[in-house]
Parts: C-alpha cells; structure tokens; sequence
DNA sequence: GTATGTATGTAATAATATAACATGTCAATA
DNA sequence: TATTGACATGTTATATTATTACATACATAC
C-alpha cells in the first residue's frame, strides 16, 4: 500500500524510525488513515473502542500496558473490565495495525499497517521509545537456520532493548 | 569450555537441538557438571535450592513456569513462597546457565553454559518442546540493522513458534 | 422484523511477578 | 572464638498482567 502525500514527512519516510525527529500529528493521522481503508478493504470492522485504542497507542512511540489503555477508555465511557481492552489489542494485533512487545508486557502501534513487513522492535533502556526496524533479511536468515535444523517458524519475535540515538548522546 | 567424554552423544554433538533424539540422562549430567564448573570458576554459589532448579528445568526440554518449578521445590521442602523460584530462575539466568522465555513467561535450562552464544528459541506449537539454536549470525545482521539508524543493542531476544521436524510429520 | 453472527459489558478469577522485611548461613578476621 | 558483614533464604503481602464465563446489545442479511 502506498499513500499519496509528500514525501519530505520524515515519519513516512522513514516509518520505522521512532526515534527520528518527525511531525508526529502527521505519523498519526496517516497511521490512522490506512487503518480505516485497510479494515474498509478487508471488511473488518474497525469500531469505536478499537478505532479509540489505536489512536492512543499512536500518541506515543512508547508501548503501553493493557491497564493504561484501559484507564483511558474507563475515563472516556467506555468498558472498564480488562476484556475491553484486551479485545481491542488482540483484534488490533490479529489485523496488523498494532504489535505486542513481549519483553515489557505491552502493546504498541503499527508503523506501517498493511504492508508485509517482517519487524524487530529496537526499545530504548532509558527512555522506553519503541521502534519498529524491518529487518525482512534477518528474518529470512533466522528462517533458514531454523530449517536448517528441521524446524519450521511461523511467527517469529525479535526484540532487542538498548539505547536509542538520543539517549546514547545523553549517556556520554 | 570443552568437555572430555566422548563425541558420539548426539545431545552433546547437538546440544542446541531439543528435537534430535538422544540420551537425555547424559545431555543432563553434562549440563549440571559444566554448571558447576562454571559456577566454581566464577565464584558464584549454586546452592542447594539453585541446584535443584536447574535439575528440575533439564528434566524436560519443554520450558516450565516459575509456579511449575515453585511447585516442584515446595514438595521437596524448600520454600514455598514466589520469590524462592524467582530468586533461583533469575540467579540461574544472570549466570547463563538459564533462558527466559518471554512468549511463554517460563524459563528453560540453557543447553550450552559458558560458551558464548547468542541464542534463537524455536518453540514448537504443537509439543512445546524448546530448542536453543545458536544464531550468531543473525543476531550479528540484527545488530547491524539497528546500528545503521544509531540504535545500540544490548541484549536481544529471538523467539520463533512454530512446528518441530516431528510434529511436522505428525501433521501430515 | 426476525434470525444470526459479531461486538461489547461485566463479574469473577487465574496466572505471573515483585516489594519489603525477617531470619539464617557462612566465611573472613579481629 | 566471637564478631562482623555479605549473601542467601523464608515469609507476608500485594502488584501486575491476562482469561473465563456469561449477559446484553448491535449490525446485517434474509
């Protein structure tokens, strides 16, 4: 899926780079954007609580806990059990627009939702910024070492915890 | 590390490879006495309870919950309080004589302590056998990707689901 | 407008993990 | 050998994350 606007947003040009300064209203809105034509192509429906939840994972580049979503849905009408908002991030992850990083029980939007992408999720020790590399070769590689040995992935995780740009500066 | 006895134990010719059949009384032996070499080396304690535990994650090459293990610990008359297994899986994962399982929230007994390794986890699907494939290269290609948008890895996880070479058969 | 499937709400509970503090063990050494 | 200090274990309590089960509501197709 490509979209059409210009392309000197460096959050579209570069999508899976959390860390780059970008216009973040922007990076929303286009995730937002292809969410709603992607769930329309797809005839899945992306309903009010789930539409809702993904607006708030993309208010950050941080990966949120079930429970914070959750306290937000609770303040703004919604359901306040944690099926609520568990049903949403699974339905969420289940369609491609959001994924969950294991490594600190938490969800975070898709950076770019509709297009196959094989991601490993870069997470910032110091500031908890969460972003989304595509590393398709990696993933091709970690595949064939896997067959290699007789095993055959169908999903796999990569996560990796370190320091982003900007805390690596702060650091030294 | 080397060890002396003879090659022809395939759990030690492939220690990384869970699903190989093999002689699995000797693949534990072997573990538990480099274990303690290692430990003896560092000049770190393994304990009775720590001992015990890593006992009890070689008994299977399946990963088992804390609350598993805990079980397993109160009936022998160690403690029987969460923090006794914690305490003993985290003590035996900042050795490397253990691995977390993030996808699963359990732990599994590292099946070559002391080399140097950057691990994958193939998790089977179907018979939740877990085997420890060394991946060094992949984890070489992921830390390159990362450091080409100025991120630093310090610690990575790669954790793939899928089928086993005999729960592949076993689906056909 | 009724039936059917899907989505949401709610209550209850399960499963995983940690904080905080008390007690015990062991080895070095005054 | 008595003392100390570091580390290990035990125990209580609680926090955090996630699911099961069931009731209600909503949307769509017929």
């Amino acid at each position: 899926m490509t979209h059409s606007h210009s392309n000197d947003c460096p959050g579209c040009a570069a999508p899976d780079l959390a860390f780059a300064q970008h216009d973040h209203g922007h990076c929303t809105a286009d995730a937002l954007a292809r969410a709603d034509a992607l769930m329309a192509a797809k005839g899945a429906r992306l309903t009010p609580v789930r539409r809702r939840v993904l607006e708030i994972l993309l208010e950050t580049h941080r990966a949120m806990g079930a429970y914070d979503v959750l306290t937000r849905l609770a303040a703004e009408g919604f359901g306040n059990q944690p099926p609520v908002a568990y049903r949403a991030l699974d339905f969420l992850e289940d369609h491609g627009l959001a994924h969950r990083i294991r490594r600190l029980n938490a969800f975070t939007a898709c950076m770019h939702p509709g297009e196959a992408h094989a991601p490993a999720f870069l997470i910032c020790s110091r500031c908890n910024m969460v972003a989304e590399a595509p590393v398709a070769e990696v993933i091709t590689a970690l595949e064939q070492a896997a067959k290699n040995r007789g095993f055959q992935i169908e999903r796999s995780t990569l996560e990796a915890i370190g320091l982003c740009p900007t805390c690596q500066k702060a650091a030294a």
